[in-house]
DNA sequence: CCAAAAGTGTTGTTTCTACACCCATGA
DNA sequence: TCATGGGTGTAGAAACAACACTTTTGG
């Protein structure tokens, strides 16, 4: 799809979405032991973005958030939440907000994606090796490794922000990894997605003790074998207990 | 104002708000040892229901609660923050949505009003004390008893629900009590206020030992004499700490 | 044999929980 | 003097934090 194309696409669906409100989508995985977020880049602008959509004026805004990310993974199901609505008249940054409109040759911003937006925070936890990701001529989708995010689009590097600080005040009560790793993994593996969203070093022994005591996992009787070092047990997460907490709470 | 007042008011407001997207307040209040939510009623319809408005299109999603508040509370800086955005296509209870549109003289549905909202749910915590409820002739404004709400409007049940368990979910991090209660109070008020919050009751001792280790409270040198017991050391909350911890946290 | 990472265990401290006892007041 | 609610304390259980020692593997 050319750029023309996708411009008219936008220009020409007053009818079919909701005006005024978009979807903003933090999807986080985990690969190579760095918890990673997926970004997105239309080619005619500079700076990459959180994959955002609209919404239809008949669907859920949970739906539409399925939609967006289904487009860009491939995946149906994914595990997302709402976090937070953001909506300053002025939220996106000005100059960025400007670049852009001009780019899609929306120079007097009467059109309606061209004003004022209320965004809908939504915070995605997939499993890495599952996202085959789709791009087109027009976009570019990438993850990006928590710690070399680029300064974003609007104010995306402070939604990021903000999702992480949601997960953050969630760890205790929610199997966090359970949505971000494979089938079967080493606990250091988990430990390290909590070291990184809680940005501090944990107790190698005490996490294990803590995390054991809760009733999300499963001792596996298989071992990964890297090279240079003991044999580690596996572990895997009990679908049916994780399946009943992330009901509960969210 | 009547009610062809009213109606024409928000009839003709297109080019002042953003349209598709509300804010609905739940407030909670604490008076005479029972939590409270304020609850408004048009004359015209029959149920109650949230404190609602728009959002203009040059103002920020909290200024639009703010200002809804300060119309029916007369106060301004009123702590609140955003919880949850709400918006399947058939939020609505559909019985209430055409009823109330009937009310106001659409029946087609064709204004803006009478289509399908995102409202961003706002949770503010007041003293009752210094809220002046503002009616008018259109509408009635009250307080209800947490325990004797009646059906609402649309979702505004499952609102108030959401609500809450965004406060139990904070209540061991933010001293939930410090915008609720008058400046000097016994702790029994505020181990109320718990125990309405968390749906169970708190054993006296230990609740008393665990609110003072933290920093938020301050033991005045002053009693509360109640008929038939033994007088009571009043608190207060450390602003200071309490300012803080509301800000970091939100 | 060594470094690296993992398995297993200990110990002292803090926090939580479930109580007991006494006191001051108005009726 | 009694019922009610409040002030203070204590003992056992549970959770947490800090740390030691051993095992296995590849180089």
């Amino acid at each position: 799809m050319k750029r023309r194309n996708i411009i008219d696409k936008i220009m020409n669906n007053e009818a079919v979405y909701q005006q005024g409100v978009s979807v903003d989508c933090v999807v986080f995985g985990f690969h190579d032991r760095m918890l990673k977020v997926l970004l997105s880049k239309f080619n005619f602008f500079y700076k990459w973005m959180l994959p955002v959509g609209f919404i239809k004026k008949d669907e859920d805004i949970d739906a539409a958030a399925h939609r967006v990310l289904k487009k860009i993974t491939g995946l149906d199901n994914i595990y997302l939440y709402q976090f937070h609505a953001f909506g300053s008249p002025m939220r996106p940054n000005l100059k960025d907000h400007n670049d852009i409109m001009a780019k899609m040759g929306l120079k007097d911003n009467s059109h309606w994606v061209a004003q004022r937006f209320i965004s809908v925070g939504y915070c995605a936890l997939v499993e890495y090796s599952q996202v085959h990701i789709r791009t087109n001529a027009n976009k570019d989708v990438r993850w990006f490794n928590l710690n070399e995010i680029p300064s974003l689009y609007s104010d995306h590097n402070n939604i990021i922000e903000k999702a992480l600080s949601t997960i953050r005040s969630q760890i205790n009560i929610l199997p966090i990894g359970y949505k971000l790793l494979p089938e079967k993994f080493p606990l250091s593996e988990l430990r390290i997605i909590y070291e990184t969203i809680l940005g501090c070093e944990l107790d190698r022994r005490n996490f294990q003790r803590k995390i054991l005591s809760t009733e999300y996992l499963i001792k596996l009787d298989e071992y990964c074998e890297k090279t240079g070092q003991k044999p580690t047990v596996l572990f895997s997460f009990d679908k049916k207990q994780c399946d009943k907490a992330l009901q509960n709470i969210i």
